[in-house]
DNA sequence: CGCGCACCTGACAACGTTGTCCAGGCTCTA
DNA sequence: TAGAGCCTGGACAACGTTGTCAGGTGCGCG
């Protein structure tokens, strides 16, 4: 019995409603099949007429090859995939087209997902993005057990994490000066007179979190000031918790005359918060953030430059993919204090 | 003659370095390939000891299912592709992150890409998704011509697009009210007693742009104020231009007393130009934007709901999918105007 | 005129997975 | 105890592409 269709098997068909087939262009142009492939990948060895007459078929049907297919035969997929904690937070959007634009150069797509700063969803992220066979992943940590990374990376996907260090792996990471730039900017502020300084940041079990905290009381020790524990605040993340602990170091006895804040977002708040006092605190934030020298005064901040992360990070991956470095390295890239009047005020009363 | 090697053809290897199929785990475990299949897809009608032997065998090997193949088989990916402007952009980070949550709910993973604004580039961008055989498409147009889309269309990929309508074809598309969204800015003005009113937008071939262009004018008209030439300034983009674009309309005899600016970071930059000024002038910005209530005075925007855009749009695009409506919709967002201080200011001299 | 050579072209297998289908072993009932 | 039915497991083909290799054509040169 001649076989009767082309699905003869149970093939649930194709969603894409049966889109042509290099087998379907060559019948069209009366060639064979490697010669639609050939002419597809532009590779040599084709006459000019019978080019003609394949891409007249290309176009006719509406032809695009299936990469999933060529993926499957060549094993290369040339995209690379990015985990990130939040895409809709300002610190993340450079860095990722950063990422996007070294991966353009190298002809490869870019994959990304959303970690939300959940472990269990970067996993989940960082293994689909395997399961896709991307070349290479570029992750920023929500989590710090990355041992369910090194069968992939034995493998062969190159994997450079940044922002943050892996945890419990050996991986090449590419990080900021989270602990010089705090120290920079404690120490700027008691260079400006000030002895009670707040700090306001998130959970040390975050590693930029923890770098700066040190970064903070290494200051303030090279200063020989002792540091209080209600100048403290650790692991706020939500604006009413950072308003409540900014307010609450601003009262008392003897209230803080300056803030560090530990992050853009942490600094934002506290802007606000300082913005309702009568009394003038200054203030210096870890990470830069568009419209801070608008602001009356302008806001100093230690700043990170993102896309030089991103960029570097991408860029240490495809020199690995290239066959380049094996021993996983960590690059540390500096930060620059930006002064600009919020971190200059003398201390108030 | 027995075969020697699994690479009898001269396939190239593969770069992740020989992964395990699951026909070695099939070998290791002693059952069958189909069988590894059902344990590794969930698929009833195995015993469990068989399936913990193969289970063992796939955590001892690092085994992870070649999405490559399973699509080739299978005809979708469950990954959907977004093209858009600029990753680094504010407005679209927010949106990325909507088509994210919801393409996740669907159990699809995004790839994304930026056009720059480059209608070769979006093009480029969007076959190479296509090739990957993406099983939907969200596009923020660059170009005005998107009939390179058809036979994709056509072939079953879901499309929708957002911000801006798709040039030439008909299809999906969700937008902001921008039209009505800038009259309404305009008409703030005016109700504030200014009569000479300027606009700083983006060139008019965008779509957005021209729109907003259109509502400020309408506004105008309902007043019975005729515009004058020096008033507009269309197509300025870079910061340089946007900043003489203002002193311009801002000197003179007869200067505009109110600006009305057509995107954010056309309203940023006249921030700053207006903050240079000796006298007040009112100012409303098209887009929000993260601490326009912190500057002094607060800046009044038309805000737009760019998550509710990038929600919207996915949405549709999985009902599509799911085997949803097919007659192509517009379907358009309100907006809404946020009163902060700088669009209330009265005419000045 | 014939031989060799260069160049085009196409048949075929293989990439790793999944759908179909059948074989074999088991249980349950008459 | 035999037959019917069920359940588990495996052989096989097919998805669409690309690397290899061999066949065929036309040309130039001896």
């Amino acid at each position: 019995m001649p076989k009767t269709t082309r699905r003869a098997d149970g093939h649930p068909g194709n969603r894409y409603g049966n889109r042509p087939t290099m087998k379907d262009v060559a019948a069209r142009a009366g060639v064979g099949l490697k010669t639609v492939s050939r002419v597809v990948n532009g590779e040599p060895g084709v006459t000019p007429d019978t080019e003609r007459r394949v891409q007249e078929a290309i176009d006719a049907l509406g032809f695009r090859r299936n990469d999933s297919a060529r993926v499957l035969r060549k094993g290369r997929t040339a995209s690379i995939g990015l985990v990130l904690e939040d895409l809709a937070d300002p610190f993340y959007g450079p860095l990722s087209r950063a990422v996007e634009e070294v991966a353009r150069s190298h002809g490869a797509l870019l994959i990304n997902g959303s970690s939300a700063e959940d472990p269990d969803r970067e996993r989940e992220l960082a293994l689909a993005l395997c399961a896709r066979r991307v070349d290479g992943l570029v992750v920023i940590p929500a989590g710090d057990d990355h041992r369910y990374l090194e069968p992939e990376i034995r493998a062969g996907v190159a994997t450079v994490f940044v922002d943050r260090p892996a945890g419990r792996i050996d991986a090449d990471v590419v990080l900021s000066d989270n602990f010089g730039g705090a120290r920079d900017g404690v120490a700027h502020l008691i260079a400006h007179g000030h002895r009670r300084i707040g700090f306001i940041g998130d959970m040390p079990r975050i590693h930029t979190a923890a770098e700066r905290l040190r970064g903070y009381r290494a200051a303030m020790e090279d200063a020989g000031i002792p540091v209080e524990d209600r100048w403290m605040s650790l692991g706020v993340t939500s604006p009413e918790r950072v308003r409540r602990a900014a307010q609450e170091m601003l009262t008392g006895p003897e209230p803080v005359t300056a803030v560090f804040a530990g992050n853009n977002r942490v600094t934002v708040t506290v802007v606000r918060v300082l913005a309702e006092q009568s009394r003038q605190v200054a203030l210096v934030g870890f990470d830069d953030f568009e419209l801070a020298d608008l602001l009356r005064p302008g806001v100093t901040v230690v700043a990170q430059d993102s896309a030089a992360l991103g960029r570097t990070a991408a860029e240490r991956l495809f020199r690995r993919l290239d066959g380049g470095p094996v021993t996983p390295e960590r690059i540390e890239l500096p930060t620059r204090l930006i002064a600009r009047g919020s971190g200059e005020l003398p201390p108030a009363r």
